[in-house]
RNA sequence: GCAGGCGUAGUGUAGUCUGGCAGCACAAGGGCCUUCCAAGCCCUUAGCCCGGGUUCAAAUCCCGGCGCCUGCACCA
């Protein structure tokens, strides 16, 4: 007996969802083809994480590039987390991780330059773990692509869509008018150059994310009854597991307002698309497991044949993001809060006279006189100002201070993000996997996805293969797919065998082109899941499949 | 990267030890038959991971490479 796993990749290959790339080479590692029909899914599945996660929130959707420059992954701490130093035993040729051999002899190993690593190694005498041998030189190791931006400037592929997000809050906080809460989405792939990448679609070197970037202002309060009041299974750090409502979660402080808002849409749209919730759960990270941006992180897991597999992240990333790109582009990263009243602030300033600053100080004089504005006011005598590094002595009267009663409307202030991260491929998968059914009287696959989520959405067939029946067949798909609706046409087998090739990659409804259609014009439409058939007239056929295909009707409720 | 295992039509496998015409099943395509759930019959397409060596002869033996799987390490 295959398992799932085995079956699963079997469909996917043999019905063309999903394979390895590359394969006429000899296949690579850790890049996989979505085919036809897994195409299509991965983009009906995508359209349906719009609705629920950006549309109905109002979210805003972008688009950013691949590539960045260094500088970005620099700012995020990509660069530093994301790049190991090895070294590799001469003799033996095995490969240690730099930090793990120099951490008993160095407090920091993470702050030290390939160079300074050689020298803890020599001067300690470090051999190899495994056969006692000499250490060659450290090498490199990034779990980031690199690549150039045009001659010579250093490029790397995103680990995360994440980042074309905050590159641009700037812009977008001017484009929802200065108001938070704001949510970005992107919809992207991602790149992690894995060592060993296995586990096929689960563990991919380029993969597909849905991520959004809610940013919200810390100080406010969460409207909690935003929260659907759904059960969630909750595993948290400590290792207490717990269904618990999503409010109560919330209002016990196990999470955060917008965890638990999150966790309890995630549960909604994972039943939607056919996700059994009994084997889904939401695990918070340990403290040394978070990543280098995240203050708490809870994992949506969802148990496939393989285990537990991390699916979603929600990760609170605070201020982490928009604080390191404030500080490496020097762009004010800031939102401003409005105070609910005005406040009357007394406060004391350094107002330089520019008619004395002018003539001493020529070109500086601006210079000086700004870095004047910002020193806090000390009461008479010389100022001491520094600029560019030069220090100037400002005589006494070429500046005064002031004492001033102003009215403040708000403050500036980092907005926090709350970022949902969606594993695409992994989504996918898992859908696969638990939408997946043996009928227990034949042992026939079949993939129950949800209608609005299948590839396919009619097959149409001719009971036989004369008699006219084959050529109305393909008049009613021509109607089928004029209304918009993405169907095919087979007569290859037994009738029987038709319906079983289209059960194994999902199709929803099957119409059958019988002797009676040619009498009086009606069709059976056949269930996937129940397997039963109803008539219904070509005339109204493909309002009735769209219907049955938005649940805006149900079979049963069609006549015999 | 390391260790072990493996690599034969689209898929799953037999053949490898002991060198001698590469076989089976399913799937797929065509046809016959067939009035609703992979029926049957006929036909067809399609394969030894790559390179080198040994040999009259290599899927089989040897060397090298590549890939996959499992474990180790790694895994926001």
């Amino acid at each position: 007996m295959k398992d799932l796993r085995a079956k699963i990749n079997d469909i996917a290959k043999r019905r063309g969802i999903f394979w390895n790339s590359y394969e006429i080479y000899g296949g690579v590692a850790g890049f996989y083809d979505y085919g036809p029909i897994g195409s299509l899914l991965k983009k009906n599945l995508l359209d349906m994480w719009l609705e629920d996660f950006v549309y109905r929130d109002g979210l805003h959707l972008i688009d950013s590039p691949v590539i960045g420059p260094e500088v970005v992954y620099r700012a995020s701490g990509h660069l530093e987390k994301f790049t190991d130093y090895m070294v590799r035993c001469k003799s033996c040729g095995h490969a240690f991780r730099v930090d793990e051999l120099i951490s008993p002899y160095v407090e920091v190993p993470d702050a030290l330059s390939p160079e300074d690593i050689e020298k803890v190694i020599r001067e300690n005498n470090i051999r190899c773990p495994d056969c006692n041998g000499v250490l060659g030189n450290v090498e490199e190791f990034h779990l980031m692509f690199s690549t150039r931006i045009g001659l010579d400037k250093q490029g790397f592929l995103r680990p995360e869509t994440a980042q074309g997000i905050f590159v641009n809050f700037p812009i977008l906080y001017r484009i929802n008018r200065e108001k938070l809460p704001m949510g970005i989405a992107q919809i992207g792939r991602a790149y992690r150059n894995e060592i060993s990448p296995r586990q096929g679609i689960l563990r991919q070197r380029e993969f597909n994310m849905a991520e959004i970037e809610l940013f919200v202002d810390p100080q406010e309060d969460f409207n909690a009854d935003l929260i659907e009041d759904i059960p969630l299974p909750l595993l948290t750090m400590d290792g207490v597991e717990m269904k618990i409502s999503a409010r109560e979660a919330y209002e016990k402080g196990i999470v955060n307002g917008y965890m638990a808002y999150y966790m309890a849409r995630i549960m909604r749209f994972l039943e939607k698309i056919g996700i059994d919730l009994s084997r889904v759960r939401f695990r918070q990270h340990h403290r040394e497991e978070l990543a280098h941006y995240s203050q708490d992180t809870w994992d949506c897991e969802i148990l496939i044949s393989l285990g537990w597999m991390e699916v979603i992240g929600i990760a609170y990333r605070g201020a982490y993001d928009l604080e390191h790109h404030m500080g490496h582009s020097g762009v004010d990263m800031r939102a401003f809060r409005k105070f609910k009243e005005p406040r009357r602030v007394r406060r004391k300033r350094i107002v330089p006279h520019m008619e004395i600053l002018g003539p001493m100080y020529k070109v500086q004089a601006m210079k000086i006189a700004k870095a004047m504005e910002e020193m806090e006011p000390v009461e008479g005598g010389t100022l001491k100002v520094e600029v560019d590094g030069k220090s100037y002595d400002i005589p006494e009267d070429a500046y005064e201070i002031v004492e001033e009663e102003i009215l403040l409307s708000g403050e500036r202030f980092i907005p926090h993000v709350v970022e949902p991260s969606f594993g695409i491929d992994r989504l996918i998968y898992a859908m696969l996997e638990h939408t997946y059914y043996e009928r227990p009287e034949s042992g026939y696959k079949v993939m129950r996805i949800n209608p609005r989520i299948a590839p396919i959405k009619v097959g149409v067939f001719p009971l036989m293969v004369k008699d006219g029946l084959d050529i109305r067949a393909r008049e009613i798909l021509r109607i089928i797919r004029d209304a918009g609706i993405n169907g095919y046409y087979d007569e290859s087998g037994s009738i029987g065998r038709r319906y079983a090739r289209a059960d194994e990659i999902g199709v929803p409804f099957c119409i059958t082109v019988d002797y009676q259609t040619l009498q009086d014009n009606t069709v059976t439409i056949r269930d996937r899941d129940s397997m039963e058939q109803r008539r219904v007239s070509v005339d109204s056929l493909a309002e009735v499949v769209k219907d049955l295909i938005d649940g805006r009707l149900p079979f049963t409720s069609l006549g015999k």
